[in-house]
RNA sequence: GGACCGGUAGUUCAGUUGGUUAGAAUACCGGCCUGUCACGCCGGGGGUCGCGGGUUCGAGUCCCGUCCGGUCCGCCA
């Protein structure tokens, strides 16, 4: 039907016949001349519509909001003054003389103009209107692009497109499955992906090579501004190849995608031990836009009398850590210090000291501070040289269990940068490289990324000190923001038995659930690993978006649940009574 | 499981110390208008103040509960 889209058309076009399709984004009726601005996939353009048009005029009266209309009309240069440089098409308009009406449109629940900021819950139920609007339908543009250049970039690496399954059973991720009722199988579940990690490893094992897949994972867990129940993964796996080629590959991917879409170098990732980003940023992903770092002062407190610094002092797992906020004195009213006390307690901080450094000289007065009285001299300037602190600075402090500190001083930096704009740069990319296998919990300890990531000694050194044992794995982190993580597997089938046996996984249990994989590594399986990037993130960094729903046609909302469709649904109990299925709640009614 | 913010016209919001008939803008309907571009002007219709209970002579407003949306912690890689 039409010849061009409504948002291409340009001077060049000026007077070409066009026969447009769309929208009505709004119309403008002067009596005696109708414009009406047609909206389709790619823009908006103005169509002028008056009386010499006859029958058509008529129709053009008769429009409303969201018709959709076919236009034909000649193209025409505007006149100087009535240029309209806020539109990409606003040096030409459509002199219409062909108006059908497609379709009429009943009068939408919410404008789709841009200038209204309309409730995400309204915008969700209609999420069909939504999509009509320019900046939404950008990201999904923006996500197909995207994923064809991925496609097509690890196509050209050799790598192979395969599917695995949506119905199996619980991968042990970690995360909350969910469950799918087996009909066949009365009683018993299919659980979906929460990655396709186990069928990657079992792909290696088949000499696939190298793989990829675009893949929808399921996690039944709370969701969050950056979380959604589905979402999908770039999961990728090679064999024969170490962690230096994986990373050299999938940067590259990365590089590529900004450099085309966003006209972005990123350089040379940085690496960076997990310990060093725990110590300096409190965090295993780092921002490294913001110029602000954690610094131990531990050793110099350890003779303080003051308990809220003598504790962690003293405890081996205690940290007491310093951040400096250069020019902080004059930064930060009293009002925001207390909101940042309160910002910090949501992670376990009892508190904010700080000192306001109002003359770096002047260890007795220039000092001002609720815990200074509490710091003897050399303390104080053992401080301000431990952190270089100069006149007009703030300094804050943290001192709780590792943990706490860690991320209460971690979380601060973040909001300290975005709050007064600290950034020293747009992009910040980096891996985070040499994590521990475990991390120590109440319960034993627990596999840090999964219980297949690859240890980077031998296995009687592992047993020897699980502790202290590091992984092959590596994280990309771009903006503080985790992109995508992978490691080296573990390929041998002693190697993967220890490392059960830490996790205190019984024989029974291993052979439950992760049975077909350790059969698997019997039989020639080769040196493997790989990774996985979280694509809607991408897109949410790529396009600056603030939630993951922006980037996802049709999202579900906080408690997983889509007010489109209303799902998920009450099911008849026919449905039910076939699954072997009883409800305890339908009981009661 | 927990903390916090919000819910008033189709939409975005205002609504004072609890007070009489709940407002504005926009959208919608009718009329006028040949250069607007979020057109303008005149007129009109439109409300279970999320829901339930309580306090009160009187509740959009105060209290309790609950549902929905959102941000975060826990959870989740």
């Amino acid at each position: 039907m039409r010849t061009i889209y409504c948002g291409e058309l340009r001077k060049e076009h000026v007077d070409q016949e066009v026969t447009l399709c769309g929208w009505v984004d709004s119309r403008r009726d002067h009596g005696g001349v109708i414009f009406i601005d047609l909206r389709d996939r790619d823009g908006i353009a103005q169509v002028v519509i008056d009386p010499d048009a006859g029958e058509h005029f008529a129709t053009a009266d008769k429009v409303r909001a969201e018709y959709v209309l076919k236009i034909t009309g000649k193209v025409r240069a505007r006149d100087a003054g009535l240029v309209n440089s806020n539109m990409a098409t606003g040096e030409i308009e459509v002199y219409g003389y062909q108006v059908e009406i497609l379709n009429a449109s009943a009068p939408v629940p919410f404008q789709l103009d841009g200038y209204t900021n309309v409730g995400e819950d309204v915008r969700l139920k209609y999420r069909y209107l939504d999509l009509r609007r320019p900046e939404i339908a950008r990201n999904l543009r923006l996500r197909s692009k995207v994923t064809t250049d991925i496609r097509n970039y690890l196509d050209d690496e050799g790598f192979l497109d395969i599917e695995t399954p949506i119905l199996t059973r619980a991968t042990p991720e970690g995360a909350r499955d969910y469950l799918v009722p087996s009909r066949t199988h009365e009683g018993k579940f299919f659980a979906l992906p929460q990655s396709p990690q186990l069928f990657k490893q079992l792909l290696m094992v088949s000499g696939m090579d190298r793989y990829y897949q675009i893949a929808k994972c399921f996690r039944d867990e709370d969701l969050r501004a950056d979380r959604q129940p589905e979402f999908t993964q770039i999961d990728i796996e090679t064999s024969f190849l170490d962690e230096e080629q994986i990373m050299s590959i999938t940067e590259g991917m990365i590089k590529g995608l900004f450099n085309k879409h966003l006209n972005v170098e990123l350089g040379d990732f940085p690496r960076m031990p997990f310990a060093e980003a725990m110590d300096k940023y409190g965090s295993d992903k780092p921002d490294l836009r913001i110029p602000l770092e954690l610094v131990e002062i531990k050793d110099i407190m350890a003779n303080v009398d003051f308990k809220v610094f003598s504790g962690p002092a003293n405890d081996p797992k205690g940290r007491v850590t310093a951040l400096k906020l250069p020019k902080g004195n004059s930064l930060l009213t009293r009002k925001q210090i207390d909101d940042y006390t309160k910002f910090v307690s949501i992670y376990g901080a009892r508190g904010l000291a700080y000192i306001k450094v109002n003359d770096v000289d002047d260890l007795e007065g220039g000092l001002q501070s609720p815990i200074v009285k509490f710091l003897d001299l050399d303390t104080r300037k053992a401080i301000l040289e431990r952190v270089g602190a100069e006149t007009g600075d703030m300094i804050f402090f943290g001192s709780d269990s590792a943990k706490v500190v860690s991320e209460a001083l971690g979380a601060l930096r973040c909001k300290l940068g975005e709050d007064l704009n600290l950034y020293t740069c747009q992009w910040a990319p980096m891996w985070v490289v040499d994590f521990p296998m475990f991390e120590e919990t109440d319960h034993g300890l627990t596999a840090l990324h999964h219980p297949f990531t690859a240890p980077a000694c031998s296995p009687e050194e592992l047993m020897a000190s699980p502790e202290t044992a590091l992984s092959r794995a590596y994280d990309m982190v771009l903006n503080g923001c985790e992109l995508g993580g992978g490691s080296i597997r573990i390929h041998d089938q002693t190697m993967q038995a220890a490392v059960f046996k830490l996790l205190g996984i019984s024989d029974e249990e291993q052979r439950e659930k992760f049975g077909f994989l350790l059969d698997a590594l019997q039989y020639g399986a080769p040196p493997h690993g790989g990774l996985a990037f979280g694509l809607d993130r991408i897109i949410m960094l790529m396009t600056d978006s603030s939630s993951i729903r922006d980037v996802i046609a049709f999202p579900k909302t906080q408690t997983a649940a889509c007010v489109m469709t209303d799902a998920p649904g009450a099911v008849d109990s026919d449905q039910l009574k076939e699954l072997s299925i009883r409800l305890r709640l339908a009981e009661s009614e």
